[in-house]
DNA sequence: ACCTGAACACCGTTCAAGT
DNA sequence: ACCTGAACACCGTTCAAGT
């Protein structure tokens, strides 16, 4: 940290500090004025490389997802389409496990990453030669939604529930999700990502739809 | 406007100004100090009511999920465990049509709302009455994740592609979504909810997860 | 070409003070 | 009990000015 080392700042490196710094402090310390600080810069240098603050989040974005095309890359071929997709599923998770801020992120960017849509753009090519129609594919897409990429949305954490404790007023309004709660040993409480979704749950559900897709292939 | 018409601030009246003022001008102008203006007093007499401004956010997340319960108890049973769940999952859908902002903000939460719960703990009333074991609902609720609640979470909109100009470069990189795309005519662009998720492809996707955990049911 | 200081308009939130 | 004014620490962003 001598003042003499002086990188020059650019719009990569900025963009690498934001993860990095988003990777350790969360997604709310990522700030124009305490990135420039991490960078041993001023804020307003990173408008010099950066259009607004907007722009670097699109920017992690991207990076991420080109994190994610990398790594998909390198996953060997399954014997079908289905166990193809699965494996390049689970690999994009791996990615999302590593940035546990970037679902939140994905899911507000209104602009779609250029890596995104190449990642989408494997997929369409891997359904298509295993015999599925544009349309069908269409289909597929919406419903697979963000979990193409390897995480989902979950609005209730069922773990949390068994875990903390529930008030006695309110457990006696929810007798269904209680008595559900209190027969479920949750043996693996760890390996979960973003909004409770560990990773035998993730592919159930992954695997519930893309079956659900295999069973409607055209011949 | 007159001075004289002072309604007293409360949590609720805060609350419902919120959601008015989230459903008009979009979630970022809920500030404290617009909604206090809205509310025709002060930033500051709001502390008063509510704790912090996260605080008001669970709120509204409260609010809306109130009024999903309200729209789902009115819900006539189908004629299988499916049917009604099918009925309950696109009525409450209807409910976050009036929300655009809501999906997202329903996202960020960490804590969950009693609502929320509730809704769930019917849904797990009716899969059990359906036949399913606990555990079975267990991983049925996190294949559903948010599309139980009426949204999905959509990474990059085919719709927008279809319609947006892309560059002839960009286009070449793509081949397969440019293809899949081009092939597709979308004829209802309209009926999106948040990211590009409109109403066929949310019950196709609905549909094929159904009808997958249908096919698991215990006898 | 690249970086910065001062300044602006806006946040959420506190605290002591008003009625 | 309920509301407010002044103040604080923090944002993103501009613009003219420095090297």
């Amino acid at each position: 940290m001598t003042t003499e080392a002086r990188i020059p700042l650019s719009r990569e490196r900025v963009l690498q500090a934001a993860v990095a710094l988003a990777d350790e402090h969360g997604l709310r310390a990522v700030t124009m004025r305490r990135l420039a600080e991490e960078l041993g810069a001023e804020a307003m240098s990173l408008y010099y490389h950066v259009a607004k603050k907007e722009d670097v989040l699109d920017g992690i974005v991207e990076v991420v997802a080109e994190e994610i095309n990398d790594v998909v890359a390198r996953v060997d071929r399954g014997p079908d389409w289905k166990q193809t997709a699965r494996r390049r599923i689970l690999a994009a998770r791996r990615v999302f496990l590593r940035h546990r801020w970037a679902p939140a992120l994905f899911g507000t960017r209104s602009s779609t990453s250029i890596a995104v849509l190449k990642y989408y753009d494997s997929l369409v090519g891997l359904m298509r030669e295993g015999g599925f129609s544009h349309d069908r594919i269409h289909h597929a897409l919406h419903a697979l939604g963000s979990r193409a990429l390897g995480f989902s949305q979950e609005l209730f954490d069922p773990n949390a529930g068994a875990s903390a404790e529930v008030p006695a007023e309110l457990a006696a309004q929810l007798p269904n999700l209680v008595g559900m709660l209190s027969e479920i040993a949750h043996d693996d409480p760890d390996s979960t990502l973003g909004w409770c979704d560990d990773q035998a749950e993730f592919e159930f559900g992954l695997d519930l739809i893309l079956d659900g897709l295999d069973r409607l292939r055209e011949p």
